[in-house]
DNA sequence: ACGCATATGTTATAGTGTTACATGCTTGCG
DNA sequence: CGCAAGCATGTAACACTATAACATATGCGT
């Protein structure tokens, strides 16, 4: 796995009002309230937000939650490897936390090769109660 | 784990109807599709899916996949643990299996344990090209 | 200048999921 | 019996998520 750091490609203006947009906001965003967010800085269309967040997440810079159909900068985006990050998804207060580690990578790359699957994205979400949360 | 085998509980009329159109299908449905399937049987609106695949989905019997926002109904729906199962989903083929594997759970455990996380729901979702379709 | 690839803007539409409210059916209990 | 409580159902309307289709613009290499 490739976790040396690397540079990002230059961002248009609209991947960067939307990654502004997702790099301030303190959780997960939809790409709708993405849009409203970025009405003042003339986006109309949802189409201009989904299409910024596909190549931003091809870059790497956001990840895509699928069980809440919202994305959410990546917190580390200079030296992580991507593919096979897993989150954590606090359904009480939404904070979102990345995991990233080895073993459960490498565990996931064995079942896959054993099913001789060849692999091109992963998603692991793990939705619960984040530790502040539990106890209130 | 329980992973005892264990009986579920009787199925209204529409979720046996669910089910089967689930059981007889050879991969996943959308609600939508399945609300055509079941048009015969006089069913009319999507509340009437969504609320039996919740019942289904709370007894073991099917799963949700986040990532395709479809359904599929469990192939080993007496036996196995139902928490935390990965599925490697073709991209191609439309093709969906289950993985049960105990070291990944354990591993899965073991992060959410560190996180201090309470686990209430896990996803894992492998998404690529099953070995059928690579050689095509 | 030209062709090409990429980014953008805009409208309309497709697909997914929920709210709100009304009806009915069973079960238990005074 | 009569009634309340809980759960399953029916229906219409709506909210949210995502893409198709088409037009326009911008940058770059030759």
């Amino acid at each position: 796995m490739d976790t040396r750091p690397h540079t990002h490609p230059d961002l248009t203006r609209n991947q960067s009002l939307v990654m502004g947009a997702l790099a301030h906001a303190d959780g997960p965003l939809s790409a709708y309230s993405i849009l409203d967010r970025l009405r003042d800085q003339g986006f109309r269309a949802p189409l201009q937000v989904y299409r910024a967040l596909d190549k931003l997440v091809e870059f790497g810079m956001v990840h895509r939650l699928e069980s809440l159909n919202a994305f959410v900068a990546c917190r580390h985006p200079e030296y992580e490897c991507h593919e096979m990050i897993a989150f954590t998804i606090c359904e009480a207060c939404g904070q979102v936390a990345e995991i990233s580690d080895d073993t459960l990578a490498r565990r996931l790359k064995t079942l896959v090769r054993e099913a001789a699957f060849a692999l091109k994205t992963s998603t692991v979400e793990l939705r619960g109660l984040c530790r502040a949360c539990q106890s209130a």
